[in-house]
RNA sequence: GCCCGGAUGGCGGAACUGGUAGACGCAAGGGACUUAAAAUCCCUCGCUCGUGAGAGUGUGCGAGUUCGAUUCUCGCUCCGGGCACCA
């Protein structure tokens, strides 16, 4: 073929990447096994839950997971890049109702499906490594940390008021209820009591807070929103005694400086102290209905609408311990009994929430706090003042300074004996129970004479029925099924019952980067010497969803894991990027939205090459990801222009010396300079923070210089060493990101070679520098003219030339020069 | 309300440590090739004025620091995200 057949050529993406496909899978390419004589890097993308068919967002995700794990292959590193399904869950089971089929068929079936579109997109995944969480291979493991983790007092029962979805027919933990609906299907959340297993995550608070320090390759968001979650805040602990009573009222307050503010008392109405005030109490009957109404508002309003503050004066009265002040008991809508002690000190003056509160009942407002040349009157405050100050009116406290005041406040608190310093936490326990059938059954078992009693390890796994026999469906609640829930005490051998509540699957989510270490280990949940070899994850990838959910419940899981043996590392992901979401026509590519692209279309029709390209060259991984199917083409056109220039030129560049000559004719040394730039470039932009959309522009700027300055015959001829440095320049570089293409030119260029042997390319500081730079000058600092000048020209000849130059003397011209200012390589500005 | 981000051409996005704003791609317009179209190749492309050379103006808005600000400081506006009667 000439050189003008290929002028036209579209390359034949399906047939190249079916075969590239092909070999990687038959060589095993990506399998990954310990060794010591290669660092190790292990890169993880969040493993996708298996709906049914890969979507965009997915696409994103993965590319830019094997963009990682393919370059430091190409670093020399030894990488660890495995894949998996979360794999339990509810939509298996609705479909399993709707279809009238199994939950594990429908799940099992979606898993090979998308297996094979993970595939057709070339990822570098050791499938050998594989694991789905559904399977009691994984999940029995997960049933031996539960027994190990209630061992050791970290599971524990206990029947509190749980989130109830009713649509999901399930407890959600506080974490999964987003604006009071759940976070799958929106439907609004309801209290109830009930009994369920719970992991302690509260005895890690204090480390899961601390270590957040640790996490500099984490997004700060991500670790801000963690700290929020996690909620720390000190303050003072602090009896009031009732008046005429034996029981002490307890508060919580961050603010102790404004105890000497203290007008009332707000308590919360499932505060358990309000039963004993209304004994003998003359408007029991009136404050009980109050309390009732509150009650049932509260089951009825999402918890976004905040409501008008409301309250009931309880007849009764505590007494500050600071100043024997007698202040009245309300009854309030606002305190919350599952925060502090469920009872909240009104200082109106200095708090915006009980200065409302006061004006609504008329209560008195008393300021203690005084900012710096302010005076503060009760009568004409119109809002709480929350700045600092010196307290006032506040005993032998007055005239301190607001925040000394706090320290010393307490310490005369705990002198006396009423209170003391205390710290609160807005994270609670997790939740673990689920009334579901689609999850990994919790091993323990209830016997009436010996209690409740855990699974002997050597019993597990506990697995899910598949029995036909229930009436309903194939995937009813374990409780419907007498097949699996009658057992035997394994304590004393008596009839027994099985727990019939499943884990929340955040639960097989928060180790599974642990099990790829050791996939397929039989003795216990961790092959610890590989554990410890292949963790923490050096780059763990997903969307900023799981910003607190999973990416909460890992770092506890860890620590667990650490405590239980397992593991010697405090924290499970060194580095963190959260990608954008993938956005078409202004919002989430989603079905109800009807906006979808489904990335089996683009394969088909541009390749996976192709498809991958864009998705990592419209914006950098951590924004947005606007969907723009123009866009796509251009990527397609790019690779084109490349497949034929490397098939027009491949003749020269197989028989072309591999060193560059000497002498270099000036657009040999353009293109070779060019070279080295783009290889500096592309490599910084990877190493420094993923951004592959400026990686990508800069070898695109490269293709462009190559075809420049070889295709114009009235040019200076260019040597096929430098063609040929080029051409294996761009498809090393490109090569993370469009495999397929770089492994069959390269195999094309090199007699078959493969590329997965090549290293990354190295760029050479002294070719990459410029011997002629464009110097601007400005005259007061607006940019009047350019100036060519050699790079390694001195200050004094720069500003000589400038000043001399044209266009900058028309501006001077008849001005006095008052200053020069020169910057090496940059500029010269001219002060008129 | 509090805490984080963000705002740059018609669009997605570039711009090192304060030093040529708009790289790269898309779209658009013009041209070459073609009977024609597609594909490919070449040129133009922030806005205003000007035939042109060029001049003015321009990175959400308003100030400030500086010889010089997309970049730093202060004050706003709008957009996105997180938390929220949290005591």
């Amino acid at each position: 073929m000439s050189a003008k057949d290929y002028q036209e050529a579209v390359y034949d993406f399906q047939s190249i990447e079916e075969k590239w496909q092909d070999r990687w899978l038959k060589d095993a390419t990506y399998r990954v096994s310990t060794d010591k004589s290669k660092e190790k890097y292990y890169v993880l993308e969040m493993f996708p839950y298996p709906s049914g068919r890969i979507h965009m967002g997915h696409v994103r995700n993965y590319s830019i997971g094997d963009v990682v794990a393919r370059y430091k292959r190409f670093r020399g590193y030894n990488v660890l890049h495995p894949m998996g399904w979360d794999s339990f869950g509810l939509p298996a089971e609705n479909a399993a109702i709707k279809n009238n089929s199994h939950p594990a068929r429908w799940t099992y079936d979606n898993i090979d499906y998308m297996r094979n579109q993970l595939r057709q997109l070339g990822l570098s995944y050791d499938w050998e490594r594989e694991i789905a969480t559904c399977n009691p291979k994984y999940y029995r493991w997960e049933q031996q940390i539960f027994l190990e983790m209630y061992q050791k007092g970290l599971v524990y029962q206990q029947t509190t008021t749980v989130n109830w979805c009713e649509s999901c027919q399930t407890v959600l933990a506080n974490e999964q209820v987003i604006d009071g609906t759940c976070w799958r299907c929106d439907e609004t959340v309801k209290a109830r009591n009930m009994n369920g297993w719970f992991f302690k995550i509260t005895a890690y608070t204090e480390e899961l807070l601390a270590d957040l320090d640790k996490l500099s390759g984490w997004p700060e968001k991500v670790v801000t929103m963690q700290r929020n979650w996690i909620g720390k805040s000190t303050g003072l602990h602090c009896d009031f005694q009732v008046d005429g009573f034996e029981q002490k009222l307890s508060i919580f307050t961050t603010r102790p400086d404004t105890i000497f503010g203290v007008t009332f008392m707000s308590i919360a109405a499932e505060h358990p102290l309000l039963d004993t005030l209304l004994q003998d109490n003359p408007r029991a009957q009136e404050i009980r209905s109050f309390v009732q109404r509150l009650g049932d508002e509260k089951q009825q309003q999402s918890h976004e609408d905040l409501t008008e503050k409301e309250g009931i004066f309880t007849g009764c009265y505590c007494i500050n311990p600071f100043n024997g002040d007698k202040v009245p008991i309300f009854v309030a809508n606002f305190v919350l009994m599952g925060y502090g002690t469920g009872a909240v000190m009104a200082v109106p003056a200095h708090d915006q929430r009980d200065f409302e509160f006061a004006k609504k009942y008329q209560l008195p407002i008393k300021p203690v706090v005084l900012p710096k040349d302010t005076q503060l009157n009760s009568e004409e405050m119109t809002e709480a003042s929350v700045l600092p100050g010196a307290l006032t009116d506040s005993g032998k406290f007055s005239g301190i300074d607001s925040g000394a005041a706090q320290q010393a406040i307490i310490d005369f608190a705990a002198e006396q004996g009423f209170g003391s310093a205390h710290t609160t936490y807005r994270l609670r326990d997790w939740g673990i129970s689920r009334q579901r059938y689609w999850g990994a059954p919790i091993p323990m078992v209830y016997c009436e004479k010996c209690g409740v009693q855990p699974v002997p390890v050597n019993q597990l796994p506990v697995t899910l029925p598949e029995d036909k026999e229930s009436q309903q469906s194939e995937c009813a609640p374990l409780h419907q099924r007498p097949s699996f829930y009658e057992t035997s005490c394994p304590a004393c051998g008596g009839e027994a019952r099985r727990e019939t509540d499943t884990m929340d699957t955040f639960v097989e989510s928060s180790w599974y980067f642990a099990r790829y270490a050791s996939p397929r280990f039989t003795e216990s949940p961790l092959n610890k010497e590989e554990a410890s070899h292949w963790l923490p994850v050096d780059q763990y990838i997903g969307g900023v969803e799981h910003a607190i959910l999973h990416l909460l419940y890992s770092r506890f899981f860890t620590k667990v894991l650490r405590d239980l043996g397992y593991l010697d590392i405090d924290e499970p992901f060194t580095n963190l990027l959260t990608q954008g979401m993938v956005i078409k026509d202004g919002s989430k590519m989603s079905k109800s939205k009807g906006n979808v692209v489904d990335p089996s279309d683009l394969i088909k029709e541009y390749g996976a090459d192709t498809t991958r390209l864009f998705s990592l060259f419209a914006a950098p991984p951590e924004k947005d990801l606007e969907w723009n199917s123009k866009g796509v083409e251009g990527c397609f056109r790019f690779l084109n222009r490349i497949y034929r220039f490397v098939l027009a030129n491949q003749e020269s560049i197989i028989a072309a010396e591999q060193s560059i000559p000497v002498e270099l004719n000036k657009t040999e040394r353009g293109l070779h300079r060019k070279t080295h730039q783009t290889i500096k470039r592309v490599s910084n932009n990877i190493e420094q923070n993923f951004h592959f959309n400026t990686a990508i522009s800069a070898v695109m700027e490269l293709v462009n210089s190559l075809t420049a300055s070889t295709g114009d015959s009235s040019k200076e001829s260019v040597d096929n060493s430098v063609t040929c440095e080029a051409v294996r320049s761009i498809l090393l570089l490109l090569c993370p990101m469009v495999p397929h293409f770089c492994a069959e030119l390269w195999a094309i260029l090199h007699n078959g070679a493969s590329i997965d042997e090549e290293q990354w390319p190295k760029w050479d500081e002294e070719a990459a520098k410029e011997d002629e730079l464009t110097i601007v000058i400005q005259i007061n600092g607006k940019v009047r003219s350019r100036l060519q000048v050699a790079a390694d020209i001195d200050e004094t000849s720069l500003q000589a030339l400038a000043l001399a130059d044209e266009n900058a003397q028309k501006f001077i011209a008849g001005k006095t020069i008052r200053k020069t200012i020169v910057i090496q390589k940059k500029l010269v500005n001219i002060v008129v």
